[in-house]
DNA sequence: CAACGCAATGAACACGTGTTCAATGAGTCA
DNA sequence: TGACTCATTGAACACGTGTTCATTGCGTTG
């Protein structure tokens, strides 16, 4: 463990001269390619660790034209479901060997931005959870051989993959649900200004709806903004002509429908007796106690192993055409949407 | 926005070219240093614009030893407060012109492979969110110059800077709101195997009771985890025996508070009718309607400067003495520790 | 014994930038 | 006019790695 030099960092260099070899001798011993002896190997391997020898990326990087590193685009990471939707992310990131690079966008310029520094860094690929990026932008990624993968959005670029839940799927398993828990009429519930997801969960629901024949029964509620209290004033607005409450109400994601829902409670109505309720993202929160909100829950581990699947292969195969991977999710019924006995 | 060469990087070359000049001279129109006749400057510029040319960090990187990274340690993101605590810290990391760099520990090990990793990257720096660095690794750190910042946690290695919420200013806060509120015994709720913060939180708790002369009054009720099901299985083993319920308990965190407020309300006991409840993190969930749960703030504003402060100066001044940074909080009084009227 | 194939090695180049150092030329002062 | 100062410029080096290409030497076959 003794160093040669304390106050600078020892290079590929240094092994070499320690192992009396030369220093492409090195780089092959520990990049596993180039034809070299067994015995120089180790050799090679012992003098880089009795050293301590660490590649310097940065070197490696301009070398191969890219980094290990992978370009992460979030926002409002504070959200329960992005939070844990991006704890997957950077695990599954760091289990392929790479480094997760988080950027906050909160404006499209943000964003352009963004992609930019992700190109300087020479990045492995970027992930997209958030936002729309630039056309532009994205097309010089695909030219430049950068992959690049959307989760629950739609970009609409050639090769650009996109892994998404299953929103008909999903809408389709709630819909099954009311309808057999008893509900005749129905209310989605969405913010406005919502996301393409948002939009598409809507939009399944409606149809189908509309395949039993019950579009007709569907209300449609708008909160003033997302989150808990956008929920939360969706429920004052929606009684504040004391109409019929829909019987069964499905919502967009899990945030407005705990709004939603306390909101109706501070009114006097309760899920399930005045209600029922089914929320997107089964968040840690929906599971409490004081909740119970029947969700649908988003496969995280498949939505971030997918993302990493896309972009792996698109590395390989730069050119092939774009993928659109749908996830199943899955219903939790729990308190909020059960007849009660 | 013609460029020069479409499928190939444009570098610093290509704009020299274009503008007629040396290569050196573009780097000294781009990066600020350097002496520059102020026409040839804006014609760099001009021309640098027109290529749409970007610096490769990488490069800059290596030759200036320095990347414009900054690593961040994290675990268990999808907490309410730790993820509230990185969106912060991302955006002040953003907004000073570097790039996070995050990783998720899980063991020790994997602390010391990522620290080892971040220096392999040439960070600018390095902030400990979570978990205790191996001294030796921190050490080296050090000796390469790279300046690492604990939040919330205590370091104790020399030129490690620390920045944490003020836990005695708070344990004495929540003290004496208690003591007003009528409250004549205590209780401190923290789980097994708890981190520094919570073990120093319990501590002042203590020593503010003590300071009153009440500190007999004290029961520790400790969870078998850290977390909402932690508190909610630490209000059952609490009635139990059906012991009396101190009149005001302090919580480590908020997690635990919700769980075993939910945990007591399921064994029909609420707050603040039967106790008097304060927890720390003032997270969103505390302020919902179905908690409305009294905390500590942790000003995570002042926290995520502080702490890039602490990692700018240390970049001029490597050799100056270890900082400790106290950040006051502030109490949040809602429903769960007022008396009713 | 000669010719050949093949594995292993080291010299040299490329990656793209920041910075040092010597050279140039214009401007100033005596 | 000649000497001197000083701003500006470009050539060259350093940063640390991966990879190509020519060379070496050994074992094998005819």
């Amino acid at each position: 463990m003794n160093k040669v030099a304390k106050h600078r960092n020892i290079t590929a260099q240094d092994v070499a001269d320690y192992a009396g070899v030369s220093r492409a001798v090195v780089s092959r011993a520990l990049s596993e390619n180039g034809s070299i002896a067994p015995e120089t190997k180790a050799k090679v391997i012992k003098a880089a660790q009795e050293l301590g020898y660490q590649v310097n990326f940065l070197a490696q990087g301009l070398n191969r034209k890219r980094s290990q590193l992978i370009g992460v685009v979030v926002a409002r990471i504070s959200d329960p479901f992005r939070s844990a939707l991006l704890e997957g992310l950077i695990s599954e990131i760091q289990a392929r060997g790479y480094q997760a690079l988080i950027t906050e966008v909160q404006t499209e310029q943000d964003l352009a931005d963004t992609m930019r520094r992700f190109s300087q860094f020479r990045v492995s690929g970027v992930v997209v959870t958030s936002g729309q990026p630039p056309q532009a932008l994205v097309k010089e990624c695909v030219e430049f051989k950068i992959p690049v993968v959307g989760i629950n959005r739609q970009l609409d670029i050639p090769q650009v993959d996109a892994v998404y839940s299953d929103n008909q799927q999903g809408a389709q398993l709630v819909c099954e649900h009311l309808i057999t828990q008893g509900c005749k009429s129905f209310g989605w519930l969405n913010y406005k200004g919502s996301t393409w997801s948002g939009l598409q969960r809507g939009a399944a629901f409606s149809q189908a709806l509309l395949e039993q024949g019950l579009n007709h029964r569907l209300t449609n509620i708008e909160a003033p903004c997302d989150g808990y209290e956008g929920g939360q004033q969706a429920a004052f607005t929606l009684l504040e002509n004391q109409p019929p409450i829909p019987q069964g109400i499905f919502c967009a994601n899990a945030q407005l429908a705990c709004g939603f829902l306390d909101g109706m409670r501070q009114q006097g109505f309760d899920a399930p007796q005045n209600f029922k309720l089914v929320g997107f993202d089964n968040t840690p929160q929906t599971e409490q106690w004081s909740y119970q909100l029947s969700t649908l829950d988003q496969n995280i581990d498949a939505l971030c192993k997918s993302t990493l699947d896309c972009l792996e292969s698109r590395t390989h195969l730069p050119n092939k055409p774009s993928c659109s991977l749908p996830i199943a999710v899955q219903l939790i019924e729990r308190k909020s949407s059960l007849s009660l006995p």
